[in-house]
DNA sequence: CAAGTTACATACAGGTCGGACTGTATAATA
DNA sequence: TATTATACAGTCCGACCTGTATGTAACTTG
């Protein structure tokens, strides 16, 4: 995904696109989102101590001084790369939920695009690397809760304004939203160890325990009101 | 818990404990303990890529020397310490499960037995810790495959004798089990993101999740039938 | 267009890690 | 008891990583 990165200020002649006259904020903010798709891929492909100063200015074709002038320290570059996941998971997620339909079939469809959101994904697996760095590093820590409750604060109101309970024993649309996060997550962490029949079996049981205690609303065609303003994307 | 390391070998003078004449079986085997115990403790406390084999001898009170005298390599003391985290689960399942009694009140003992086995337990800390790294290491994500493949196979017997299905349409005991662990094993990646009340709803939904679905086995005394040997203490 | 700011490049310095290496003490063996 | 094997201690070295410092190019602004 990230591997198309452009393909621009490789070093070589670049003939077939002159100098262009990008403007300042242009520039940084191609060589920002270019650092951090690189760190991700790198997290995701190497994990987090192998992703290195070096090896992420390496990747994104640019030099050591670029990063540092635009990230002081790793942390800074691990931070603003932790706060481009999550935004880019809060819009793949609003996708999912936009794209339900009324048919209570539907359920299935979200289920597996949200299975195939998280599990065996670069970006989820870059994730993962920083929540489990940031159970020993209490600034990654930190800025990742903030994040997450930023995200479960804007998906409540999209969850219940699609899904409704089954009946009075059923768990809340949150409560089974919730579950599916936690149960993708461990899937996600530990999915590399289990026989892949066995993570299918996991996914078709979270689906039938969903289904039994949650189903979309019915006759709902606008969409949720918009939350206000998620992650600032310039901070 | 592993930071009483008996309190031996520490160098200053020892005076109320002789030299004893041990076994060289008896000081490798303390040792490799001694070693694996402060590699799960590094592990738990300080992550993976902060786990070098000068913090491990340090905790350990031992040189460098002892340590490449019984692990050559960095690798060979990982995977020893997996195999040691892995027959330590499996022996600490086995008894949750045996103190498993007729009541089917039991089963929220079995849920918050397993919880406290794993949720915030330095031991699935580390292991989490080997899981993700895993990841990126071919060598120790095969090792904690085949641990967790042998680890399967052990659980499934005792899981069927004492629990059953409550009607046709739930999931199977060995169905919950495994979704038990994944959600524990997502409670245990993402938890420190969480507040704890949510924590505590999910395990509570946990709970009632498996109450739907299976049930102790009534009558059942006696235990399951012991399975073949596991994994060998030395290789 | 000149001065100043921003963007990027490259080299260096301090520190750490893992593995190799050498030396010493303790136990097993004949 | 002499010899050998095992257990352990301590040091060194190349590789690598992060932060820093300095120099150059590109853009902006008055």
């Amino acid at each position: 995904m990230s591997s198309a990165i452009n393909a621009r200020q490789a070093k070589p002649d670049e003939l077939d696109s002159p100098p262009q006259k990008r403007t300042q904020e242009e520039r940084s903010a191609d060589m920002r989102k270019r650092l951090i798709q690189a760190t991700v891929a790198n997290l995701a492909e190497q994990g987090y101590a192998a992703t290195t100063l070096s090896s992420i200015v390496r990747r994104a074709g640019v030099s050591r001084g670029a990063q540092v002038h635009h990230y002081a320290t790793k942390t800074d570059l691990i931070l603003d790369s932790a706060r481009y996941l999550l935004n880019q998971t809060y819009r793949q997620l609003g996708d999912v939920l936009l794209g339900i339909g009324d048919e209570n079939d539907r359920l299935r469809a979200l289920v597996d695009a949200s299975v195939n959101l998280i599990v065996d994904q670069p970006a989820a697996t870059a994730f993962m690397e920083l929540v489990v760095t940031g159970r020993h590093d209490a600034d990654l820590a930190s800025a990742l809760q903030s994040l997450t409750a930023q995200l479960a604060v804007v998906m409540r109101g999209p969850v219940d304004h699609y899904f409704e309970a089954v009946d009075e024993n059923s768990e809340s649309p949150i409560n089974m939203f919730g579950t599916l996060l936690v149960q993708l997550t461990g899937l996600s962490a530990a999915g590399s160890l289990l026989p892949e029949k066995v993570v299918k079996a996991q996914i078709d049981s979270i689906y039938r325990q969903i289904q039994r205690n949650i189903r979309v609303r019915p006759g709902v065609k606008q969409p949720p009101p918009p939350p206000r303003l998620f992650l600032s994307e310039t901070p």
